[in-house]
Parts: C-alpha cells; structure tokens; sequence
DNA sequence: ATGAAAGCGCTAACAG
DNA sequence: CTGTTAGCGCTTTCAT
C-alpha cells in the first residue's frame, strides 16, 4: 500500500527506455527520436510522474530558487513587495522561498541560515536593522545577496531603496508652503536608517522654517497609537504631524481623535507609506508613495544580473517617491484661538492664573 | 577560486572522523565521544559549513517542509494567514514553500505541481475557486492536503474555514434591528462558495423582514468602486450596503461618497473582513471580523495530523466569527424626506411630471 | 541517438 | 561508540 511514488527509473522502465533517456525527454537537453519520446512522456502520465527537484538540483548543481527574506508577512507593504517578486521571479522561471524575520535580528539570522540550507542561487532581504546578521554566512556561501527597501551597515553591497531623504523634504516643504511650522515627526524606530533617512530630509527642508519635534512611537498600532496620544494630550500641539510608517498613520488617526483635534485645522497630517484605505477616510490622508511594484522588480533585476555572473561593484540604486497630496494636509484655516494653539495657549493661560 | 562548497565530507576529514559520526553530531541521532563531537564542531566553524538539506531529504526519506497557496500575497487578509501559519510551522520544526496563484486556477494547478516537485509532507491551500485543480496529482503523490478558508467542491477533504452562513446572518439580522429593509450586498463574484454562504445567511436571516439585491463586483478596488458607482447613482437607493470582502468595502466608501449618500443616515454600512484602517475612517465601519490567526493555526494542526498518520474521515472545520459593531451601522435618524430614499422619491416624483 | 555507470551530499544499515 | 558501505533520484559523462 505505501509503495514508493514513482521514480525516473520507474517511468524508464514503464517506457522501456534508459533512465538517461527520459531525463533528456523531460529537459529537452539532447534530442531524442520522436517515438521513444512519445513512449516516455505516455509512461510519465499513465504514473503521474513528478520529478524531484531535489535529486535533481543534487546532481546538476543547479538551483533556479531564491531566497527571501522579510520582517513581516502581514504588512501589506511587504506583502506587496513579495507578490512584485514572485511575479518577476516566476517570468525567470525561477521558484521564491519566502521567510520572515517578525523584526527580530536573531530570527533574521536564523532565517538566513535555514535557507542557505536549500543552497539557493541568491538572496534578497529587507533586513529588520542596520545590519543584516548572517551576512558573512551568505557570503562564505557565495551566494549573491540583495538588500531592499533598507540600508545596511558595513561592507557595501547592492541595495535597491527608495529616495526616503528627498521624499520626506518634499512633503516638509510641502507642510511649510502650507503655513505649518511646527512639525511633529513620529517614527517606529528612530534607530532604523530608512527612518533616519526620512528624518534628515524633514530637517534639511525644515531649516529656519519650521520646528521639528521627533518621537518613538514603537511598531504596533496600539504602541503608536497610545505614544501619539500621550504626546497630544500634553504640551504644545504641534500644527503637523508627520508618521513615518503606515502603522503610526493609522495610529495617529486614533490620537488625533482622543485629543479632539480637527484635521487639517488643527494640525496637518501626512504620513510615508500610501494605502488604499488612506483615500477613504476623513478627510483623505496625503502621503508619500513609494513604488513598491517596481522596488521588487529592481531588487529581483539586480539579483538576476548578479546570479548571471556580474562581478561590477555593488550598486546602490535610489527610486523616487511620489507624494500624494489630499485634504489631511489642506492650509488650516487660521483665526486666533480657533486653533488647537490658541486653545492651548487660553487652557494654559488660566491654569497659570489659578 | 570557484571551489566547491565544504561537504559533510570536507568536515570529516578536517575532524578526522567518518562523515557518518560528523553526521551523528549534527543530528544528535546516535551519541558520540564528546571529543569527537568537540572536534566536528570545531571543523564546522572552520569551514563555516552549512548542510545542504536537499541531499539530506532526498537519503533520509523525510521533509519537514509544507506547501502553501494563496491567491494573492498582497492581500492582507492572506497575508495575515500566511503569517499565522508560518510561526506554527516553525514551531513544529518544519519549512513552508509558500506561492500565490493570482486568482487563477490554471496558476493554481500550475503552481500546486512545482510544490509537489519539492516533495512536501503536506499542503495548506486556499483554492481560488469553488475546485482545487490538480487535486488529483497531490493526491497520486499521497500528500496530504488541507483546505483553508474555501470549500472547494468534490470529493470530501479536510477543511478549516469560517462560519460564514453564521456570521453573515448575525449582521443582517443587526441591519434589520437597527430599521434597514432593503440591503444591497456587494460580492467579488457570486461564484465563489464563500460568497454563496455569506449570501445565504443573509436571505435566511432577512427572510420577510427585508429586501436582499445581490450586485457582483469584481476582485479589484476600481471595480468595486465603479460598479457600486453605478448602481447608487441610479434606481431605488437602499437603506443598507452590505460588502462581503475587504476590498469590497474600500469601494464602497468611495462609492457612497460619490454618490453624496450620508452613512448611517441614509444607509448603513457593513462589510465581511475586518482591517484595522476601519476603526480609523468616518464614520467607523461594522464589519464581520474573521478569527485568521486561528485559521492558520488550526489549519496548521490538521496538517501535522495528517502528516503524523491520522486517517480518521475528512473533517470540516468551522470557527465562529465577531461582529465588531461600529457607527457605520447605527440606526439612521430618519425623518421624512431627508432620507436618500425620500430625496430619490421627490425627484422621481419631478421628473414624471416633466 | 541511446544506454551503462558514476556520483552529487547526505544518512541508514551493518560491521566491528 | 565509530567506520564502511550502499544508495536515495537524478543528471552527466563516456561508451557504443
């Protein structure tokens, strides 16, 4: 009953060919007479006949797989990233193994290891920090390794990323034009160099212009949410806020309306990272647009060329971002102490009086 | 310069020991002097060796490796799944090959054979349609398969999906507490059988009490968009817009809005799938939240049931959903005429006369 | 154009 | 406890 599935020698003997034979059928590599190939392919259905890449890869010594690496599956921005992959990787006829990191450097480096495992012929990985750890194992592996969406320290290498520092000042220029001055940033992690990145472009258009405020808010919602809420109930209110990631939008959606704030009156708000659903709410989001789509197309071009046997120095390739501007980041309409400034500088006035 | 990876047999030489017991020590299978095990540890680091996992499966007869697939990685809600799934494998020790079928079933069949390649103990699929093609080739390799989330048609299978029938009904029986008589429900495709669930619900539970119009919309945000456009701008508006998915239901915000509708005065809205951004737009939407966690854990723990012989008959799970009560949904203030219903009743009125 | 035989890197079975 | 040997399923010489 729990016979063997079939194997090359099963279907060679079925077609009653050498095993050479039908390995030459099923890869079209030597031509083979048309009658013995008819034979071949007859027995290869009438046993359901499946090749094992394994056995296969073990003797040819080659791989057609890549690995990848992400910190998080449930992150639309990820998975869109990897669905741009495998569509690219797939037209190359090369197979993905998909693995995530959960943001975590040890698990990252786990990760990398297992997947060296499998002898892949490259690698691409958004790594979780400034540091892909297990890098020096990709290496000693030989295996052709590229960064996306994030800058890693130390040795240069190939990454494909997005102009964060000229995006950032563009929608800071933009919050200026539109009368802000005071600009609260709100970030993950500031220790990330993608948020880095942003920060210095905000404060490089900011200069003499406008105030910025920076603030850890963490890498959940619920993190981002209660840091934003904190930060609003008390102090000055800031008349922009700028979120460095999708989760911190959402979040900052949630504070801005515990605080009672109004947008865009009170303060704009913008944040990087596009979604859908950021056209949807009230008023609409702006935010700066990366493109996704692309950014796997160009990390997996990089990949292929280096897989190829392109030996050029590691190239760093930047693409642009798009801001896209809706009603969240609308001029206020200012009347004294209408706005949440106002307000605060009266509450603050009588506290100081009582 | 291009010489060859270290082998299992470079290390034992380095050791000086048999690749047998280099072997032993990797794997703990047999026990070996501690200065042996010492001395193969040591040549390890040396040369950085990494097992190659593919010779190892292809001597040891085993995996530990699991086949999935998804419609689109991009989805969060697969995304979500994905995720669920892969930390339960992980903790079981095993691997996921994890691939999308794009919502195509050739894609799917396509996709199902080159997992089956890799010889995987076992598969989680959620099928894009109301079949699994190439069912039939998983089952000649005598891999077991688990359902997830769909019940494809056919020959009984084990599935782990939600109570759609349920759920579904639990909110258009809310829909008719809170006044609505004539809900427009919105579906990707009436074919899928998870949509054909959800509809039934809702016409057992709206049987009598309210009037059910199914309107199909297509798997994209732009056409849900449009065709839920198209039919507010025109005929006997409803009183209540039931979307039965994510996407769905992004659409329909941009629909209603277009069409000047007032939520929840002049119709509640409520969708199948929970996001996160839906607690953030305005007002807040009802929705029916799917427990995904849990349907990939327990989709998880059938296969490793599977996997470890368990041959009871095909079992069909079904978990409970949430309704998660928003304002989206809240009884409509109503007061003659200034419904959408009484303004589309005076201009219908209008235009007969003209 | 075809087949026989060797061997990829590893583990299982068998000796010792 | 350790080494030797055979062989997993496939591709690739090398003969023919």
């Amino acid at each position: 009953m729990t016979s063997k599935l079939p194997s090359i020698r099963t279907v060679a003997n079925l077609a009653g060919v050498s095993t050479a034979t039908v390995s030459n059928v099923l890869n079209a590599r030597r031509s083979v007479a048309p009658e013995l190939a008819a034979r071949v392919r007859a027995a290869v259905a009438e046993l359901g006949y499946i090749a094992d890449v394994g056995a296969s890869r073990l003797r040819s010594r080659k791989s057609a797989v890549a690995g990848v690496v992400v910190p998080d599956l449930a992150n639309p921005f990820f998975g869109e990233f990897v669905a741009a992959l495998e569509q690219a990787a797939r037209q190359d006829g090369y197979e993905l193994l998909i693995v995530s990191s959960g943001d975590d450097p040890a698990q990252e480096a786990a990760r990398l290891r297992t997947l060296l495992t499998w002898r892949p012929a490259g690698l691409i990985v958004i790594p979780c920090r400034d540091m892909i750890a297990g890098l020096d194992a990709a290496h000693a592996a030989r295996v052709p390794l590229i960064a996306a969406d994030r800058f890693p320290e130390g040795p240069a290498m190939d990454v494909v990323a997005v102009d964060n520092r000229a995006a950032a000042a563009d929608m800071a220029r933009h919050l200026i034009a539109g009368g802000r001055r005071h600009i609260l940033v709100a970030g993950a992690s500031l220790g990330i160099g993608n948020i880095r990145e942003r920060v210095e472009g905000i404060r490089a258009a900011t200069r003499g212009a406008a105030e910025v405020e920076l603030l850890e808010v963490g890498y959940t919602l619920a993190d981002s949410r209660a840091h934003l809420a904190e930060r609003l109930a008390r102090g000055l209110p800031p008349d922009a806020l700028f979120t460095l990631n999708n989760v911190a939008t959402l979040g900052a959606i949630g504070a801005i309306a515990a605080a009672g704030l109004r947008v865009p009156d009170d303060l704009a708000l913008v944040g990087f990272d596009d979604e859908e659903w950021m056209r949807a709410v009230s008023p609409p989001v702006s935010a700066v647009h990366q493109p996704v789509e692309r950014l796997g197309q160009e990390a997996w071009g990089r990949l292929m060329a280096r897989i190829g046997g392109d030996a050029a120095p590691p190239r760093q390739l930047r693409l642009p971002c798009t801001l896209e501007l809706r009603d969240s980041s609308a001029p206020a309409r200012r009347s004294a102490d209408s706005t949440a400034l106002g307000r605060w500088a009266q509450q603050t006035r009588k506290e100081t009086l009582s």
